[in-house]
DNA sequence: CCAAAAGTGTTAGTCATACACCCATGC
DNA sequence: GCATGGGTGTATGACTAACACTTTTGG
């Protein structure tokens, strides 16, 4: 059974181009069967998309990745599982945003939201193979559809949270490759927080944390000199925090 | 009609003696229904309680300050009417925690609860006044009594909440009565983050930043050198904010 | 005059900011 | 050899941390 009154929604954040960039759909029910396991509650999804003429009136809106939550499904979980199957990655970093819960921001039901956000590299993980793919594309932050309900809020909040989050957490990293050089982390930021970092600075802040493993690598057929690989380890950084590390953009 | 997979909770920080305390209650039925605007919904609620033996049995537990959302009801609106029934005051500060919705969190039946913190001063607003007044009690945040399902968690994650929040942030004052003086901020602080401040640091600190008014008011009766009054202005923070001040403690 | 808390300044070290040129690579 | 982005050091001012005594008040 699903619950009719909640529904989960992904906010994907994904970096590629030096922009910021969202995964949006055109939902319908049979795509919805991907998130759901019994039969039963396609049958209710169905119901609830005729009762709604703005959810069947997708071609025109995007909106964010969710759907209702089912009984027997635990809250993060199922924010879990919908990424997996969307982007067929296992480990996503994955992040509750908050609950929406306005009176009419969905007309005919009262339905509650619970928005996640989550951080992943388009360019290292291809949607192609997704069930989901034909429904499913990257739009750049500041450059969005038009979406359904109040999908635009909940993306606002997300950006605000994730924007928030990203200069006191070692969040960022998610959104590279596993090696990346000091100016993709330093363009990520940039877009991230919308403001242009000074690069001598930048890296001396960053390197002197001394949370980037050195992989003694570079760059290969650049028509420029090759720029180190460095990657970001948790185990290291999980030392260094408790050492007394503030991690700090 | 409430919406039975739904309940809004409140964990209400206050600072007294001291010490931060949370107030929690004992619901029945019957206390519910100053919340509730229909008698179908106190009837719901009576169901709810009927079937779960824990929550009958509360005079063991103790429990946070909620119930389950009304379908005409706001989800912020809600939370903030949850508040000012309980403790008469208009005006408090009031910030959405998280959703909690791992499946077992609740025994019999499956429901999310959305957490709001809210920080009011109990030395100000006098709780006898309360339509609840007999089921409430203040308790200490280090000495809690055992708290029915998942309150426990609930109220620690609300805690982690506020101690971010607190540090980049000015709504520590909302702990404190209008006038206070320079120590008993300092004690706030003190109290919240767990940790010994410098006493001169902290005054240069807060004083640097420009965002107290000095009343030009001293405590009156106090066996010992009077200390001056300050009080906190939102605009003034407002203003400076926009300047670019970065509240930091 | 005593007890109790309020109030105050200086120094040393650390961190943030501003800023301009040479280096390596592919074509 | 040139275009492109990679990589580096220093000086200045701002902030942080550590630390101990005098002042005011009521009883």
């Amino acid at each position: 059974m699903i619950l009719r009154n909640i529904s989960v929604d992904c906010v994907i954040f994904g970096f590629h181009n030096e922009k910021l960039h969202v995964l949006l759909w055109q939902a319908e029910p049979e795509l919805l069967e991907n998130f759901l396991t019994t039969k039963k509650e396609l049958e209710e999804i169905k119901i609830l998309f005729e009762k709604n003429p703005a959810l069947g009136n997708s071609q025109e809106f995007w909106g964010l990745i969710g759907t209702h939550l089912p009984t027997e499904e635990d809250l993060d979980g199922y924010a879990k599982k919908i990424l997996q199957i969307t982007t067929g990655i296992e480990d996503i970093y994955l992040k509750q945003v908050r609950t929406f819960g306005a009176l009419d921001r969905v007309p005919h039901y009262r339905v509650l939201t619970v928005a996640y956000y989550a951080l992943i590299n388009p360019n290292y993980h291809d949607l192609k193979l997704s069930p989901l793919a034909k429904a499913v594309k990257w739009f750049e932050i500041d450059n969005l559809p038009e979406v359904i309900f109040d999908a635009k809020e909940v993306i606002e909040h997300s950006l605000k949270k994730l924007r928030d989050e990203v200069k006191y957490h070692p969040v960022g990293f998610h959104l590279l490759p596993k090696k990346f050089t000091l100016t993709q982390l330093q363009t990520l930021y940039e877009v991230i927080l919308d403001e242009k970092l000074d690069t001598r600075n930048f890296r001396k802040k960053i390197l002197n944390m001394g949370l980037l493993v050195d992989t003694n690598e570079k760059q290969k057929n650049v028509a420029h000199r090759a720029a180190k690989l460095y990657s970001f380890d948790v185990e290291i950084y999980n030392k260094l925090k408790e050492e007394g590390l503030n991690f700090r953009i």
